[in-house]
DNA sequence: TTGTAAGCGTTATCAC
DNA sequence: GTGATAACGCTTACAA
């Protein structure tokens, strides 16, 4: 029954005490035990955490030093459920080990942690009941979504974005905010390098078919082809995998084409792998392209000439689209443009057999 | 005022009526709502939606073809307010763009959903301040936490997990379940390859000054050495990227060794990007070893000797351990051990001066 | 400026 | 087996 050895204020003994039902009933602190400590009303507690100005300078200061004393979080359930925002940000990906998907991730998650956002990842295995079901999942624990290369039907994401704000990567949707890649600004990249190298038909390695994003990137094709008065076949549809480029192969080769241009750069690469495997040489007998750009594109030999979006941005573009629907009437089916660029690597070279 | 073509029952014309006032307050339907229409108490629809067999069969019945009728989903929030429980999965990366988490997120991811819970990615940046900053935002929202490649000292480690469930993975803290690699199997492995190779002058390129794996990894290489009679150093630290691993090679050719065993894959291939720069040959003057094998480790040339380990299946273990309290008081430590197998490359090849 | 009290949509604890 | 009713922890009119 010793005093304690240094004098301890009133404040400090009341924290321990408070501290001590805490752990007794075996949950965190709540506002109410940071007003007991501060000698307030609960709801001056939540008035000085939230909003600032709104209180006197004196009892925030008391308010504050309470919740620090105690290691006051806010519940963001309770928090949630009395204001119907959950602080959380869904992002759907149709594959989480596409390398093209690490970027949006990544590039979603900064500017989610930027604006106080917590960012909820959903991965749908390239299946649209999947996506579905991890949209329905989400759709009520979160602000806003993002869906990366969607599967769904247009009013399927129609109907999503009525509930709540929704941002679309690759893919386009009247009335749905969206971020592209400059697909015909790619494209004639892509066709005009061709096209120096002597190159006059060329084939498509066209992706999965439910892919809005490469339906579009043919249409461009098509279009630059004509145009140029170059012969352009559409192969496919394929995986968009290592393994549905391998796949491609023997078409390519029965199509007599002297370029192709990969959907993406997985298709690629299992395109060169083939190749590399049956004795075919790149670019000598054959010249190839990719869309992406992902790490590994420059590790393959030769390295793969392809567009680089940048996909990092495309996901901040996409998650700050959710949150500012600050955004007047008029900006609604706005779709931001990524700039997208060639890079010309080793799987590129002359045409073989230059026609005319 | 004509009647309605066809005749309805009392139960869908209710349901027009509920829908509409739903609509007018504009939320979502709640479970008074589907008690209304399922003529019972909310308290009910409650038990028939959660708990089967608590409830009578016709009554359970009503409820759900009601709450199909006004497709009701439950509130998360809600019901995380109640329970305690959110239903929501912390897992916290140093590095998104770092191939080797890819394969451990979408483990987890997959194990997450199976178990019906949601993921939250959040992403460190290396910093071990962002991490706890990360974890502090991450805690409140979860159920249990899963900490990959954590930079946290033991003690904060200890701190979350006293708070909430928590599994590790590549590291290891007393009291604290895990996963990790078996590295003394690996590296027995890398060492007899090497030996086998007559190689006796190998380096070690370690990783982050902060990596608990990279100094676990040290530990095991050198005991091998020493066992082989085997000369060994270790050179670093170095940043776990391509950047680092360039920037290892002159210390690397100073050393005079004949081979190197890289903290990571992505330093092994930095290194062997510069060893093209400069000219020197792999592995004919230089074998070079890597952990992890990632995505684009077999497609540089040539194709990187690395140490296999499932990460998925690291992610997998992980989620199902924060899942899984049910574990006895003895297992509280108990770390999985993931398989560890050598996949041999180009990038290892015989010792260019074997001395003896 | 601060206190009072009524929710937010569930689940849990009692009764009946 | 089902119905009242009180939490859960926070925000927010409305009063004072």
């Amino acid at each position: 029954m010793s005093e304690p050895p240094v004098p301890r204020d009133r404040f400090a003994e009341h924290a321990d005490e408070i501290r001590a039902r805490i752990r007794e009933r075996g949950g965190a602190p709540t506002i109410y035990d940071i007003a007991e400590l501060a000698g307030v009303n609960p709801s001056t507690v939540s008035r000085a955490l939230a909003k600032p100005g709104r209180i006197s300078a004196t009892t925030a200061e008391r308010v504050h030093a309470a919740a620090a004393e105690l290691e006051f979080r806010a519940n963001p359930m309770a928090r949630a459920l009395q204001t119907g925002r959950t602080g959380m940000l869904g992002l759907v990906v149709a594959d989480i080990t596409n390398p093209v998907v690490f970027d949006i991730i990544r590039g979603a998650e900064q500017e989610a942690t930027a604006a106080g956002y917590t960012l909820v990842i959903a991965e749908s295995q390239e299946s649209s009941e999947n996506e579905a079901a991890a949209v329905e999942r989400l759709l009520p624990s979160v602000d806003g979504l993002v869906l990366a290369t969607t599967r769904m039907p247009a009013s399927a994401i129609l109907d999503v974005a009525r509930r709540k704000s929704v941002a679309l990567i690759n893919h386009s949707v009247d009335g749905v905010r969206g971020v592209l890649p400059d697909v015909p600004a790619g494209v004639d990249q892509i066709m005009d390098h061709l096209a120096a190298l002597g190159h006059r038909s060329v084939a498509y390695l066209a992706g999965p078919e439910s892919s809005w994003i490469s339906a579009r990137r043919w249409t461009a094709i098509l279009a630059a082809a004509e145009q140029r008065g170059m012969a352009i076949v559409e192969i496919g549809p394929h995986a968009p995998t290592i393994a549905g480029g391998r796949d491609a192969l023997r078409r390519v080769t029965a199509s007599r084409v002297t370029a192709v241009i990969a959907f993406n750069d997985l298709i690629a690469i299992g395109l060169m792998q083939q190749a590399a495997d049956i004795g075919l040489a790149i670019p000598a007998a054959l010249s190839v392209v990719g869309f992406d750009d992902i790490f590994g594109s420059e590790l393959i030999v030769p390295a793969l000439t392809t567009v680089r979006t940048d996909l990092q941005l495309a996901g901040r573009w996409a998650v700050s689209m959710t949150l500012g629907d600050a955004a007047g009437p008029g900006e609604e089916t706005d779709a931001g443009l990524l700039p997208a660029v060639l890079v010309v690597r080793g799987s590129t070279g002359p045409s073989p057999a230059p026609r005319g």
